[in-house]
RNA sequence: CGGGGUGUAGCUCAGUUUGGUAGAGCGCUUGGUUCGGGACCAAGAGGCCGAGUGUUCAAGUCACUUCACUCCGACCA
């Protein structure tokens, strides 16, 4: 394997990650600037990923049963306020719409951060009768959150997003149904992403303005940094009481009906860059890589070579998103440039090739070169693709795991982040917010999440040494 | 929101200290030679020096304001 650095534009990982990311998103032209701080252009690369994530998620909301509507992108300021926790959550960063041409509008409209209050209201007009139960909407939109501090992808002002809303009957169905979600969630990083990830439960402080509880995924990204990948919440009837949302039950009595929402956003590209990503660029999961093999022909101007060329792109084309590169480009120049938009395997293909009737693929992730005949090309294409998939969830497990700690005491904490930088932190906790906060305090760790598999790492808190509830998953986040 | 850094050609940057006709490399265009890891030669195009106000005979350069990007914190899902 040959791990030489081919491009010297982007600035090494090692050196300042966070710089790496900006060089990456721009390089590998995922986004492009505007004039509005933290407003991006997804330029046609990275809105090609979002879209291949879009299909595979709309199936799987599908298959569970969700349809798609659309709310309106405005809330007037009297809906937003009817959940006291919620709004005291979502209102520090809300825009408002106070004008409608050179009218001042009687009430302020707020760009929604969010769409709960938007469906309660939809759900107190259309909800009569238990048969009116369940609703399992979902849609995708943009919200707009007025951030302090913006960075392409993980935290913007404005991003895209689904968010799934359902109202149930009972509140079990209602926490099954948060569960079912967040597991879709799970499934869909693993599967399509390669992306490894913590299913657990949100703390009482860190849980979404107006849940009961909130569900999370946590991943680990390369540099040993947490992100939140997804959220799942389950609502109890908090929301149902606040905006009268009321049915008539089986039992012909006026019953409250309870409520989850659930969401991922254009953060997860963000995601699967600081999970696959290198000193040589960006490396995509195939399953939504805009393209996902490319044709460079070598020599092009020789006989024949072009013709073979588009002949193997036309046999690709079934099953596989395929490219060639027909530019005038030098091959050693297409070799570093699609490395660098991390398309996952390239096919290499020269007069020397066609004499003998094969040609060679290299696989993003290892540059591993292997030379396949060009009667099973079809098959080999799609070998290498899934090989890709194993191999970038093997190194992003590998990295988690390498960077996953047990720790008793915050001391061991503090230790372990400095010797080995940042990563997730197991370690017990005895529920209270003073300790979760003192832990955040001292360690600069906070708490990501209460995973679902637990293990006793010590029957003491981490922190105060009184008997410990459960183990938290720690770690700097994103 | 606090602290640092940066805004000059499409990109990366020099020029600002000491005010005096706008620079380089890469990329781009045209033609030719190349082609198995970012090729080479020749000719060309390309700028309201982030925006605004001020000082000055004269501002990319000095002062103030503002906007954006970026890093570190705080906040945040």
């Amino acid at each position: 394997m040959d791990n030489r650095k081919m491009v010297d534009d982007i600035t090494s990982m090692d050196e300042d990650f966070a710089k790496w990311y900006t060089d990456i998103v721009k390089k590998a032209e995922l986004v492009g600037y505007t004039s509005i701080k933290g407003c991006l252009v997804i330029r046609p690369y990275g809105y090609a990923i979002w879209e291949n994530m879009q299909r595979i998620l709309d199936g799987m909301f599908k298959a569970t049963g969700h349809e798609n509507v659309c709310m309106p992108m405005f809330i007037p300021e009297s809906l937003l306020n009817k959940e006291k926790d919620h709004v005291e959550g979502f209102a520090p960063e809300v825009a408002w719409v106070t004008h409608g041409g050179s009218e001042k509008l009687e009430e302020r409209l707020c760009v929604r951060p969010t769409s709960e209050t938007l469906f309660c209201e939809h759900y107190s007009n259309i909800i009569h009768s238990y048969r009116d139960l369940p609703k399992l909407y979902n849609q995708w939109v943009s919200v707009v959150r007025w951030e302090k501090t913006t960075r392409p992808f993980l935290r913007s002002r404005e991003f895209l997003w689904q968010e799934g809303h359902t109202i149930h009957e009972t509140a079990a169905q209602a926490v099954e149904e948060t569960e079912k979600m967040l597991g879709v969630y799970a499934k869909f990083c693993e599967d399509a992403l390669a992306m490894p990830v913590v299913k657990g439960k949100k703390t009482e402080s860190d849980k979404f303005a107006g849940a009961v509880s909130t569900y999370a995924i946590e991943a680990l990204m390369h540099d040993g940094k947490a992100l939140q990948a997804g959220t799942s919440h389950y609502f109890g009837d908090g929301f149902a009481r606040a905006f009268d949302i009321t049915f008539s039950d089986r039992e012909n009595k006026k019953s409250f009906p309870h409520q989850t929402s659930w969401g991922v956003s254009t953060r997860l590209i963000g995601g699967i860059i600081m999970t696959h990503g290198d000193d040589n660029g960006l490396a995509l999961p195939p399953a939504v890589a805009p393209i996902q093999a490319v044709i460079i022909p070598i020599a092009a101007h020789k006989g024949g070579v072009i013709e073979k060329a588009r002949e193997l792109e036309q046999k690709l084309k079934a099953s596989v998103r395929v490219a060639l590169d027909e530019s005038d480009n030098s091959p050693g120049w297409k070799f570093a440039q699609y490395e660098m938009k991390g398309v996952p395997v390239r096919i290499e293909l020269g007069p020397r090739d066609i004499e003998n009737g094969e040609c060679v693929i290299v696989t993003r992730h290892n540059r591993e070169k292997t030379v396949v005949k060009l009667d099973g090309i079809v098959q080999a294409v799609e070998q290498k693709l899934r090989e890709v998939h194993d191999g970038l969830y093997k190194k992003a497990l590998e990295n988690r795991i390498k960077r996953t700690y047990d720790c008793k005491t915050t001391d061991e904490m503090i230790d372990v982040m400095r010797e080995n930088g940042d990563g997730f932190i197991r370690a017990m906790w005895c529920g209270s917010e003073e300790c979760e906060d003192a832990v955040k305090e001292k360690t600069g760790a906070g708490s990501r999440c209460i995973p679902f598999e637990q293990e006793s790492i010590s029957d003491k808190c981490v922190c105060c040494q009184r008997p410990a509830k459960t183990m938290v998953l720690w770690g700097k986040a994103y």
